[in-house]
DNA sequence: GCGTGTTGAATAAATGTTCAATCAAGACCG
DNA sequence: CGGTCTTGATTGAACATTTATTCAACACGC
Protein backbone atom coordinates (compact mmCIF):
# COMPACT_ATOMS: atom_id res chain seq x y z
CA UNK A 1 0.00 0.00 0.00
CA UNK A 2 2.05 3.20 -1.19
CA UNK A 3 -0.67 4.85 0.55
CA UNK A 4 -2.54 3.20 3.49
CA UNK A 5 -5.42 5.58 3.70
CA UNK A 6 -6.73 4.71 0.02
CA UNK A 7 -10.40 4.70 1.06
CA UNK A 8 -10.87 6.96 4.66
CA UNK A 9 -13.83 5.73 6.58
CA UNK A 10 -13.77 8.75 8.75
CA UNK A 11 -13.01 12.44 8.14
CA UNK A 12 -10.18 11.48 10.69
CA UNK A 13 -8.64 8.93 8.81
CA UNK A 14 -8.53 11.61 6.15
CA UNK A 15 -6.81 14.37 7.97
CA UNK A 16 -4.25 11.25 8.91
CA UNK A 17 -4.12 10.36 4.97
CA UNK A 18 -3.57 14.09 3.89
CA UNK A 19 -1.29 14.52 6.52
CA UNK A 20 0.93 11.23 5.41
CA UNK A 21 0.71 12.16 2.11
CA UNK A 22 2.73 16.00 3.11
CA UNK A 23 4.66 14.15 5.13
CA UNK A 24 5.77 11.76 2.30
CA UNK A 25 6.43 14.12 -0.17
CA UNK A 26 7.71 17.08 1.33
CA UNK A 27 9.45 16.22 4.82
CA UNK A 28 8.62 17.40 8.08
CA UNK A 29 10.29 20.67 7.37
CA UNK A 30 7.40 21.17 5.26
CA UNK A 31 4.55 20.00 7.03
CA UNK A 32 2.01 22.85 7.98
CA UNK A 33 -2.12 22.52 8.29
CA UNK A 34 -2.19 24.07 5.16
CA UNK A 35 -0.82 22.03 3.30
CA UNK A 36 -2.43 19.09 5.10
CA UNK A 37 -5.91 20.98 4.07
CA UNK A 38 -4.67 21.29 0.31
CA UNK A 39 -4.00 17.58 0.60
CA UNK A 40 -7.06 16.63 1.20
CA UNK A 41 -9.08 19.37 -0.17
CA UNK A 42 -10.41 20.57 2.81
CA UNK A 43 -10.26 24.40 4.88
CA UNK A 44 -7.20 24.05 6.70
CA UNK A 45 -9.45 24.63 10.19
CA UNK A 46 -11.66 21.26 9.51
CA UNK A 47 -8.46 20.42 11.13
CA UNK A 48 -8.87 21.75 14.02
CA UNK A 49 -11.88 20.70 14.27
CA UNK A 50 -10.73 17.09 15.16
CA UNK A 51 -7.53 17.95 16.49
CA UNK A 52 -6.22 20.35 19.30
CA UNK A 53 -3.58 21.15 16.93
CA UNK A 54 -1.04 19.81 15.12
CA UNK A 55 1.59 18.24 17.52
CA UNK A 56 -2.00 15.66 18.86
CA UNK A 57 -2.21 15.09 14.81
CA UNK A 58 1.08 13.79 14.62
CA UNK A 59 1.50 11.76 17.29
CA UNK A 60 -2.13 9.98 16.32
CA UNK A 61 -0.67 9.49 12.86
CA UNK A 62 2.27 7.89 14.33
CA UNK A 63 -0.06 5.77 16.82
CA UNK A 64 -2.15 4.52 13.40
CA UNK A 65 0.98 4.17 11.75
CA UNK A 66 3.07 1.72 13.75
CA UNK A 67 -0.55 -0.14 14.69
CA UNK A 68 -0.92 -0.39 11.10
CA UNK A 69 2.39 -1.78 10.42
CA UNK A 70 2.53 -3.76 13.29
CA UNK A 71 -0.66 -5.93 12.96
CA UNK A 72 0.04 -6.15 9.00
CA UNK A 73 3.02 -7.48 9.83
CA UNK A 74 2.13 -10.50 12.69
CA UNK A 75 -1.15 -11.24 10.93
CA UNK A 76 -0.06 -11.45 8.20
CA UNK A 77 2.76 -14.03 9.33
CA UNK A 78 0.70 -16.00 11.74
CA UNK A 79 0.54 -18.89 9.54
CA UNK A 80 3.69 -18.90 7.52
CA UNK A 81 6.73 -21.21 9.21
CA UNK A 82 9.55 -19.66 11.62
CA UNK A 83 12.10 -19.37 8.96
CA UNK A 84 9.94 -17.41 6.09
CA UNK A 85 8.26 -15.31 8.69
CA UNK A 86 12.02 -13.90 9.25
CA UNK A 87 12.06 -14.17 5.50
CA UNK A 88 8.89 -11.86 4.92
CA UNK A 89 9.79 -9.28 7.85
CA UNK A 90 13.00 -8.59 5.89
CA UNK A 91 11.59 -8.52 2.89
CA UNK A 92 9.20 -6.10 4.13
CA UNK A 93 11.62 -3.41 5.25
CA UNK A 94 14.35 -4.09 2.49
CA UNK A 95 12.84 -4.13 -0.52
CA UNK A 96 8.86 -3.06 0.30
CA UNK A 97 8.04 -2.53 -3.36
CA UNK A 98 8.15 -5.80 -4.69
CA UNK A 99 6.28 -7.07 -1.35
CA UNK A 100 2.80 -9.15 -2.11
CA UNK A 101 0.86 -6.07 -4.04
CA UNK A 102 -2.37 -5.34 -2.75
CA UNK A 103 -1.48 -4.91 1.01
CA UNK A 104 2.18 -4.75 1.37
CA UNK A 105 3.58 -1.63 2.46
CA UNK A 106 4.95 0.83 -0.33
CA UNK A 107 8.22 1.99 -0.76
CA UNK A 108 7.39 5.19 0.04
CA UNK A 109 5.12 4.41 3.46
CA UNK A 110 8.79 3.70 4.84
CA UNK A 111 9.51 6.91 3.51
CA UNK A 112 7.05 8.97 6.29
CA UNK A 113 8.40 6.05 9.12
CA UNK A 114 11.78 7.40 8.57
CA UNK A 115 10.82 11.38 8.70
CA UNK A 116 8.52 10.23 11.77
CA UNK A 117 11.52 8.48 13.32
CA UNK A 118 13.80 10.81 12.79
CA UNK A 119 12.07 13.06 15.08
CA UNK A 120 12.26 10.67 18.15
CA UNK A 121 16.00 11.85 17.84
CA UNK A 122 14.96 15.14 19.06
CA UNK A 123 11.84 14.36 21.27
CA UNK A 124 10.56 12.14 24.20
CA UNK A 125 6.76 11.55 22.74
CA UNK A 126 7.79 9.87 19.62
CA UNK A 127 10.43 8.29 21.44
CA UNK A 128 8.57 6.10 23.16
CA UNK A 129 6.56 4.71 20.16
CA UNK A 130 9.58 3.47 18.63
CA UNK A 131 10.71 2.49 21.73
CA UNK A 132 7.29 0.30 22.43
CA UNK A 133 7.57 -0.67 18.52
CA UNK A 134 10.85 -2.40 18.00
CA UNK A 135 10.41 -3.96 21.27
CA UNK A 136 7.22 -5.48 19.71
CA UNK A 137 9.31 -6.64 16.37
CA UNK A 138 11.89 -8.00 18.70
CA UNK A 139 9.75 -10.08 20.16
CA UNK A 140 8.54 -11.43 17.39
CA UNK A 141 11.99 -11.77 15.81
CA UNK A 142 13.02 -13.70 18.83
CA UNK A 143 10.26 -16.02 18.78
CA UNK A 144 10.45 -16.40 15.27
CA UNK A 145 14.31 -17.11 15.71
CA UNK A 146 13.73 -19.93 18.46
CA UNK A 147 10.75 -21.20 16.53
CA UNK A 148 13.29 -22.08 13.07
CA UNK A 149 16.04 -22.93 15.72
CA UNK A 150 13.27 -25.46 17.15
CA UNK A 151 12.55 -26.59 13.68
CA UNK A 152 15.45 -27.48 12.81
CA UNK A 153 16.61 -29.74 15.51
CA UNK A 154 13.14 -31.46 14.40
CA UNK A 155 14.60 -31.89 11.02
CA UNK A 156 17.49 -33.02 11.93
CA UNK A 157 16.47 -35.80 14.12
CA UNK A 158 19.32 -34.60 16.66
CA UNK A 159 20.02 -31.47 19.13
CA UNK A 160 21.94 -28.22 18.48
CA UNK A 161 25.63 -28.27 19.40
CA UNK A 162 26.21 -28.98 23.14
CA UNK A 163 29.45 -27.00 22.42
CA UNK A 164 29.27 -24.37 24.68
CA UNK A 165 31.63 -22.17 22.86
CA UNK A 166 29.15 -22.30 19.81
CA UNK A 167 26.07 -21.78 21.13
CA UNK A 168 24.18 -18.46 20.03
CA UNK A 169 21.86 -16.44 21.86
CA UNK A 170 18.16 -16.23 20.30
CA UNK A 171 18.10 -12.56 21.27
CA UNK A 172 21.37 -11.84 19.60
CA UNK A 173 20.55 -13.17 16.41
CA UNK A 174 17.00 -11.20 16.72
CA UNK A 175 18.69 -7.63 17.26
CA UNK A 176 20.95 -8.65 14.35
CA UNK A 177 18.37 -9.30 11.74
CA UNK A 178 16.26 -6.08 13.11
CA UNK A 179 19.15 -3.90 13.28
CA UNK A 180 20.21 -4.81 9.69
CA UNK A 181 16.22 -4.37 8.70
CA UNK A 182 16.10 -1.21 9.93
CA UNK A 183 19.60 -0.16 8.60
CA UNK A 184 18.15 -1.29 5.29
CA UNK A 185 14.99 0.75 5.67
CA UNK A 186 17.11 3.66 6.22
CA UNK A 187 19.01 3.28 3.19
CA UNK A 188 16.30 2.67 1.05
CA UNK A 189 14.17 5.83 2.19
CA UNK A 190 17.22 8.08 2.08
CA UNK A 191 19.68 7.39 -1.20
CA UNK A 192 19.38 6.63 -4.43
CA UNK A 193 21.49 3.79 -5.05
CA UNK A 194 19.73 -0.12 -4.92
CA UNK A 195 23.13 -1.23 -5.62
CA UNK A 196 23.08 -2.67 -2.35
CA UNK A 197 19.85 -4.82 -1.70
CA UNK A 198 20.75 -7.89 -3.52
CA UNK A 199 23.95 -8.83 -1.67
CA UNK A 200 22.77 -7.96 1.67
CA UNK A 201 19.45 -9.46 1.19
CA UNK A 202 21.64 -12.75 -0.13
CA UNK A 203 24.24 -12.64 3.29
CA UNK A 204 21.19 -11.83 5.22
CA UNK A 205 19.90 -15.84 4.14
CA UNK A 206 22.98 -17.16 4.33
CA UNK A 207 23.62 -15.97 7.87
CA UNK A 208 20.66 -17.08 9.04
CA UNK A 209 20.72 -20.64 7.72
CA UNK A 210 23.97 -20.83 8.98
CA UNK A 211 23.24 -19.06 12.32
CA UNK A 212 19.90 -20.51 13.11
CA UNK A 213 21.00 -24.43 13.43
CA UNK A 214 23.38 -22.74 16.37
CA UNK A 215 20.92 -21.31 17.99
CA UNK A 216 19.50 -23.09 21.38
CA UNK A 217 15.98 -22.40 21.35
CA UNK A 218 15.81 -22.84 25.06
CA UNK A 219 18.19 -20.33 25.92
CA UNK B 1 33.69 14.41 19.63
CA UNK B 2 30.29 15.48 20.93
CA UNK B 3 30.61 19.15 18.65
CA UNK B 4 32.79 18.94 16.52
CA UNK B 5 32.57 22.95 16.43
CA UNK B 6 34.29 22.92 19.97
CA UNK B 7 36.60 25.82 18.80
CA UNK B 8 35.66 27.51 15.37
CA UNK B 9 38.44 28.89 13.70
CA UNK B 10 36.02 31.46 12.08
CA UNK B 11 32.36 33.05 12.13
CA UNK B 12 31.41 30.78 9.73
CA UNK B 13 32.51 27.72 11.56
CA UNK B 14 30.69 29.03 14.41
CA UNK B 15 28.10 29.52 12.77
CA UNK B 16 27.95 25.95 11.80
CA UNK B 17 28.58 24.91 15.25
CA UNK B 18 25.40 26.48 16.49
CA UNK B 19 23.16 25.15 12.95
CA UNK B 20 24.53 22.01 14.62
CA UNK B 21 23.60 22.32 17.84
CA UNK B 22 19.95 23.58 16.98
CA UNK B 23 19.58 20.58 14.73
CA UNK B 24 21.17 18.15 18.12
CA UNK B 25 19.11 19.43 20.57
CA UNK B 26 15.69 20.44 18.84
CA UNK B 27 15.48 18.82 15.52
CA UNK B 28 14.84 19.97 12.04
CA UNK B 29 11.36 21.02 12.66
CA UNK B 30 12.39 23.90 15.19
CA UNK B 31 15.37 24.71 13.51
CA UNK B 32 15.20 28.60 12.63
CA UNK B 33 17.44 31.22 12.08
CA UNK B 34 16.28 32.96 15.26
CA UNK B 35 17.08 29.62 16.97
CA UNK B 36 20.87 29.82 15.43
CA UNK B 37 21.45 33.37 16.46
CA UNK B 38 20.54 32.39 20.04
CA UNK B 39 22.85 29.03 19.83
CA UNK B 40 26.11 31.40 19.04
CA UNK B 41 24.69 34.54 20.89
CA UNK B 42 25.12 36.54 17.71
CA UNK B 43 22.36 38.41 15.93
CA UNK B 44 20.43 36.36 13.17
CA UNK B 45 21.27 38.82 10.73
CA UNK B 46 24.86 38.07 10.99
CA UNK B 47 23.67 34.44 9.29
CA UNK B 48 23.15 36.53 6.40
CA UNK B 49 26.55 38.05 5.70
CA UNK B 50 27.50 34.71 5.70
CA UNK B 51 25.26 33.10 3.82
CA UNK B 52 22.29 33.36 1.04
CA UNK B 53 20.14 31.65 3.43
CA UNK B 54 19.00 28.97 5.45
CA UNK B 55 18.91 26.15 2.19
CA UNK B 56 22.89 26.79 1.51
CA UNK B 57 23.84 26.95 5.20
CA UNK B 58 22.48 23.62 5.88
CA UNK B 59 23.80 22.01 2.55
CA UNK B 60 26.84 23.34 3.61
CA UNK B 61 26.56 22.43 7.57
CA UNK B 62 25.67 18.63 5.86
CA UNK B 63 29.25 18.45 3.85
CA UNK B 64 31.43 19.65 6.45
CA UNK B 65 30.29 17.03 8.78
CA UNK B 66 30.18 14.53 6.06
CA UNK B 67 33.26 15.58 4.90
CA UNK B 68 35.06 15.56 8.77
CA UNK B 69 33.50 11.80 9.45
CA UNK B 70 35.00 10.31 5.85
CA UNK B 71 38.25 11.49 7.50
CA UNK B 72 38.05 10.49 10.55
CA UNK B 73 36.76 7.47 9.68
CA UNK B 74 39.55 6.68 6.89
CA UNK B 75 42.50 8.42 8.58
CA UNK B 76 42.21 7.12 11.87
CA UNK B 77 42.06 3.88 10.06
CA UNK B 78 44.71 3.98 7.92
CA UNK B 79 47.43 2.32 10.09
CA UNK B 80 45.02 0.10 11.28
CA UNK B 81 45.24 -4.10 10.35
CA UNK B 82 42.01 -4.26 7.90
CA UNK B 83 39.90 -6.63 10.48
CA UNK B 84 40.81 -3.90 13.28
CA UNK B 85 39.40 -0.64 10.28
CA UNK B 86 35.96 -3.04 10.41
CA UNK B 87 35.70 -3.47 13.92
CA UNK B 88 36.52 0.41 14.19
CA UNK B 89 34.16 1.39 11.72
CA UNK B 90 31.42 -0.49 13.66
CA UNK B 91 32.18 0.95 17.16
CA UNK B 92 32.24 4.56 15.40
CA UNK B 93 28.40 3.75 14.39
CA UNK B 94 27.59 1.51 17.29
CA UNK B 95 28.10 2.72 20.26
CA UNK B 96 29.60 6.28 19.89
CA UNK B 97 29.94 6.76 23.51
CA UNK B 98 32.97 5.02 23.73
CA UNK B 99 34.42 5.85 20.59
CA UNK B 100 37.62 7.76 22.29
CA UNK B 101 37.07 8.00 25.69
CA UNK B 102 37.69 11.22 26.41
CA UNK B 103 34.17 13.05 25.78
CA UNK B 104 30.84 11.14 27.28
CA UNK B 105 27.90 11.42 24.63
CA UNK B 106 29.82 11.45 21.67
CA UNK B 107 26.48 9.95 20.05
CA UNK B 108 24.58 12.85 19.78
CA UNK B 109 26.57 13.68 16.81
CA UNK B 110 25.00 10.73 15.04
CA UNK B 111 21.83 12.21 15.77
CA UNK B 112 22.31 15.56 13.24
CA UNK B 113 23.50 13.12 10.90
CA UNK B 114 20.04 11.05 11.48
CA UNK B 115 18.27 14.56 11.32
CA UNK B 116 20.01 15.61 7.96
CA UNK B 117 19.78 12.27 6.44
CA UNK B 118 15.70 11.97 7.06
CA UNK B 119 15.58 15.22 5.04
CA UNK B 120 17.39 13.31 2.44
CA UNK B 121 14.28 10.99 1.82
CA UNK B 122 12.38 14.04 -0.02
CA UNK B 123 15.10 16.61 -0.92
CA UNK B 124 17.33 15.41 -4.00
CA UNK B 125 20.34 17.94 -3.02
CA UNK B 126 20.61 16.27 0.64
CA UNK B 127 20.28 12.44 -1.32
CA UNK B 128 22.81 13.25 -3.48
CA UNK B 129 25.04 13.28 -0.45
CA UNK B 130 24.52 10.83 1.12
CA UNK B 131 24.53 8.97 -1.93
CA UNK B 132 28.32 10.13 -2.19
CA UNK B 133 28.74 9.10 0.98
CA UNK B 134 27.46 5.80 1.25
CA UNK B 135 29.46 5.39 -1.68
CA UNK B 136 32.75 6.53 -0.14
CA UNK B 137 31.92 4.35 3.17
CA UNK B 138 31.03 1.53 1.02
CA UNK B 139 34.63 1.55 -1.57
CA UNK B 140 36.62 1.86 2.43
CA UNK B 141 34.74 -1.25 3.57
CA UNK B 142 35.23 -3.57 0.77
CA UNK B 143 38.76 -2.62 0.59
CA UNK B 144 38.91 -3.53 4.14
CA UNK B 145 36.92 -6.79 3.69
CA UNK B 146 39.07 -7.94 0.46
CA UNK B 147 41.99 -7.01 2.67
CA UNK B 148 41.27 -8.82 5.67
CA UNK B 149 40.42 -11.74 3.53
CA UNK B 150 43.67 -11.67 1.59
CA UNK B 151 45.63 -11.52 5.14
CA UNK B 152 43.43 -14.77 6.25
CA UNK B 153 45.05 -16.60 3.07
CA UNK B 154 48.31 -15.62 4.20
CA UNK B 155 48.33 -16.43 7.81
CA UNK B 156 46.16 -19.80 6.96
CA UNK B 157 49.02 -20.55 4.33
CA UNK B 158 46.59 -21.63 2.16
CA UNK B 159 43.89 -20.78 -1.00
CA UNK B 160 40.35 -20.28 0.34
CA UNK B 161 37.81 -22.92 -0.34
CA UNK B 162 37.66 -22.91 -3.87
CA UNK B 163 34.18 -24.18 -3.92
CA UNK B 164 32.47 -21.96 -5.78
CA UNK B 165 29.21 -22.47 -3.40
CA UNK B 166 30.59 -21.38 -0.48
CA UNK B 167 32.61 -18.07 -2.26
CA UNK B 168 31.29 -15.14 -0.96
CA UNK B 169 31.40 -11.63 -2.82
CA UNK B 170 33.02 -8.89 -1.01
CA UNK B 171 30.83 -6.20 -2.22
CA UNK B 172 28.26 -7.90 -0.58
CA UNK B 173 30.24 -8.09 3.18
CA UNK B 174 30.61 -4.47 3.08
CA UNK B 175 27.48 -3.57 2.26
CA UNK B 176 26.05 -5.88 4.83
CA UNK B 177 28.32 -4.37 7.16
CA UNK B 178 27.66 -1.05 5.94
CA UNK B 179 23.71 -1.31 6.77
CA UNK B 180 23.79 -3.21 10.10
CA UNK B 181 26.25 -0.12 11.53
CA UNK B 182 23.34 2.22 9.01
CA UNK B 183 20.74 0.25 11.26
CA UNK B 184 22.78 0.50 14.44
CA UNK B 185 22.96 4.10 13.94
CA UNK B 186 19.70 4.68 13.41
CA UNK B 187 18.12 2.77 16.20
CA UNK B 188 20.55 4.70 18.70
CA UNK B 189 19.58 7.86 17.63
CA UNK B 190 16.17 7.43 17.81
CA UNK B 191 14.98 4.91 20.84
CA UNK B 192 16.08 5.07 24.39
CA UNK B 193 16.64 1.23 24.51
CA UNK B 194 20.27 0.01 24.78
CA UNK B 195 20.02 -3.75 25.24
CA UNK B 196 20.53 -5.07 22.23
CA UNK B 197 23.92 -3.36 21.40
CA UNK B 198 26.61 -5.96 22.96
CA UNK B 199 24.10 -8.75 21.19
CA UNK B 200 24.58 -7.18 17.71
CA UNK B 201 28.05 -6.48 18.25
CA UNK B 202 29.31 -10.07 19.17
CA UNK B 203 27.37 -11.39 16.42
CA UNK B 204 28.73 -9.10 14.12
CA UNK B 205 32.32 -10.01 15.38
CA UNK B 206 30.82 -13.92 14.58
CA UNK B 207 29.58 -13.05 11.54
CA UNK B 208 32.92 -11.28 10.08
CA UNK B 209 35.13 -13.93 11.92
CA UNK B 210 32.99 -16.76 9.76
CA UNK B 211 32.55 -14.87 6.31
CA UNK B 212 36.43 -13.27 6.02
CA UNK B 213 38.18 -16.22 5.60
CA UNK B 214 35.42 -17.34 2.93
CA UNK B 215 36.04 -13.97 0.67
CA UNK B 216 37.43 -14.40 -2.64
CA UNK B 217 40.01 -11.09 -2.53
CA UNK B 218 40.23 -11.25 -6.32
CA UNK B 219 36.44 -11.57 -6.54
C1' DG C 1 38.89 56.71 6.48
C1' DC C 2 37.98 51.77 4.99
C1' DG C 3 36.60 47.25 4.98
C1' DT C 4 35.00 43.56 7.75
C1' DG C 5 32.09 42.06 11.24
C1' DT C 6 28.04 43.05 13.70
C1' DT C 7 23.67 44.80 15.15
C1' DG C 8 18.70 46.38 15.77
C1' DA C 9 14.88 47.74 13.62
C1' DA C 10 11.74 47.08 9.85
C1' DT C 11 9.14 44.31 6.54
C1' DA C 12 6.73 40.85 4.16
C1' DA C 13 5.32 36.38 4.04
C1' DA C 14 4.06 32.12 6.24
C1' DT C 15 1.94 29.75 9.87
C1' DG C 16 -0.91 28.30 13.86
C1' DT C 17 -5.12 29.15 15.75
C1' DT C 18 -9.81 31.00 16.76
C1' DC C 19 -14.48 31.89 15.69
C1' DA C 20 -18.83 33.09 14.01
C1' DA C 21 -21.57 31.67 10.28
C1' DT C 22 -23.23 28.21 6.76
C1' DC C 23 -24.73 23.73 5.36
C1' DA C 24 -26.54 18.90 5.29
C1' DA C 25 -28.80 15.20 7.54
C1' DG C 26 -31.16 13.22 10.80
C1' DA C 27 -34.28 13.31 15.14
C1' DC C 28 -38.24 14.99 17.27
C1' DC C 29 -42.80 16.82 17.43
C1' DG C 30 -47.20 18.90 15.71
C1' DC D 1 -46.44 14.56 6.44
C1' DG D 2 -44.23 19.41 7.41
C1' DG D 3 -41.75 21.99 10.25
C1' DT D 4 -38.28 22.74 13.63
C1' DC D 5 -34.39 21.54 16.47
C1' DT D 6 -29.99 19.51 16.98
C1' DT D 7 -25.73 17.89 15.73
C1' DG D 8 -21.67 17.62 13.34
C1' DA D 9 -19.02 18.93 9.18
C1' DT D 10 -17.23 22.66 6.89
C1' DT D 11 -15.88 27.15 5.60
C1' DG D 12 -13.93 31.92 5.18
C1' DA D 13 -12.36 35.64 7.44
C1' DA D 14 -9.74 37.44 11.10
C1' DC D 15 -5.85 37.50 14.41
C1' DA D 16 -1.42 36.85 16.68
C1' DT D 17 2.87 34.88 16.30
C1' DT D 18 6.76 33.21 14.08
C1' DT D 19 10.00 33.31 10.49
C1' DA D 20 12.93 34.65 6.71
C1' DT D 21 14.99 38.35 4.85
C1' DT D 22 16.67 43.15 4.08
C1' DC D 23 18.98 47.25 5.21
C1' DA D 24 20.84 51.25 7.16
C1' DA D 25 23.78 52.19 10.79
C1' DC D 26 27.47 51.15 14.22
C1' DA D 27 32.09 49.34 15.94
C1' DC D 28 36.68 48.67 15.36
C1' DG D 29 41.17 47.17 13.81
C1' DC D 30 44.22 48.57 9.87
Amino acid sequence: MDDPFADPTDTREAILGAAFRVLRDHGCADLTIERIGEAFDKSPSLVYHHYDGKDELLVDLLEFLLDGFESTVSEESFDLPPRARLDAYVTAMTDPTDADGEHAPGGRFLIVIVQLRAQAAVDDAYRDHFDRSDRVFGEFLERSVRDAAADRDVDDGHDVDDDEAHRRDPAAVAATIQTLATGAMFRWATTADRGWVDGVRSEIDRYLSATLPMVDPDA
